[in-house]
DNA sequence: TATAGGACCTGTAGTAACTACAGGTTCAAG
DNA sequence: CTTGAACCTGTAGTTACTACAGGTCCTATA
């Protein structure tokens, strides 16, 4: 029964390390992507090293745009430590499909946007084109 | 006093005219982006052309990306048929750039999934390298 | 040892922009 | 007059946090 000195964290010590804000922590906890940690004698959160390190993976992974959901994912493949890595490849690709999509729909309204802005002759115009072309009742979605 | 014929609608016609769901034109009204409509004597909403024209307004802004707050802001400028043509252009511009930096930051999500995706070579590995450049701990965000 | 004040606690409510009910009422066609 | 589609209100759920209010705890200093 060696004593093992362990390092430990406050809550607020953990969310400096991690880059995760003391609030997000606990939200995280109660969504149960975080184990509720052990307490002190008066009741405030203590962390071990290995919170901190789920702690970076979740904020890496939401820099990345994974959502939640797919942050627990991601983090049940790596508490499994099995053979998923294929799995876990597929998220990842699913995923960076997602990115490419939002980035071509933003591409879309940046063409649009682009074309009303220079159309915009400065004040000289009685009736404002973008507004007009807002008005404008062209393409409306297919009604399937 | 002649009596003019107005064709009117419900909502679930102009709801279909315009391409936004009627839970959603509801919802616009809750919000002060549409005046409340007249009602039938049994209490049904009835539009007018006008509405139409105004949801269509809507839902091409939407669709650009405009917040509701923004849509606001454009439909009070419409609305006061003035000489504001330079605010909705910066209104327009301030969107645009709006627009080009989300697409910056996919752009980067792009980069580095791509990068993680390509480095998992099947299912052969036992260590998965996505997950352990997601347990990494470069790239924390600065800590002003 | 007393105390000040920073760090922590819980619980609730707010954000954006809808969407989805439940449980009713009205309208229009036959 | 009856049926059933369309409409009504009001509330709650979604995502991923953020922001309180109103307390309690921890720790460094005097």
């Amino acid at each position: 029964m060696g004593s093992q000195t362990e390092t430990t964290y406050s809550i607020g010590e953990v969310a400096r390390r991690s880059g995760v804000k003391i609030e997000t922590i606990r939200f995280y906890e109660r969504s149960g992507l975080l184990a509720p940690p052990p307490r002190t004698t008066g009741g405030h959160r203590v962390y071990s090293r290995a919170e901190a390190k789920r702690l970076n993976f979740i904020r890496r992974a939401r820099e990345l745009g994974f959502t939640l959901a797919q942050v627990r994912e991601l983090l049940a493949f790596a508490d499994e430590r099995g053979a998923t890595c294929a799995e876990v490849e597929r998220l990842a690709r699913d995923h960076l499909a997602e990115v490419r999509s939002r980035i071509a729909d933003l591409a879309r309204m940046d063409v649009v946007l682009s074309d009303l802005v220079t159309h915009c002759a400065g004040d000289k115009v009685p009736e404002c084109p973008i507004l007009e072309a807002l008005f404008d009742e062209r393409d409306r979605p297919r009604t399937s």
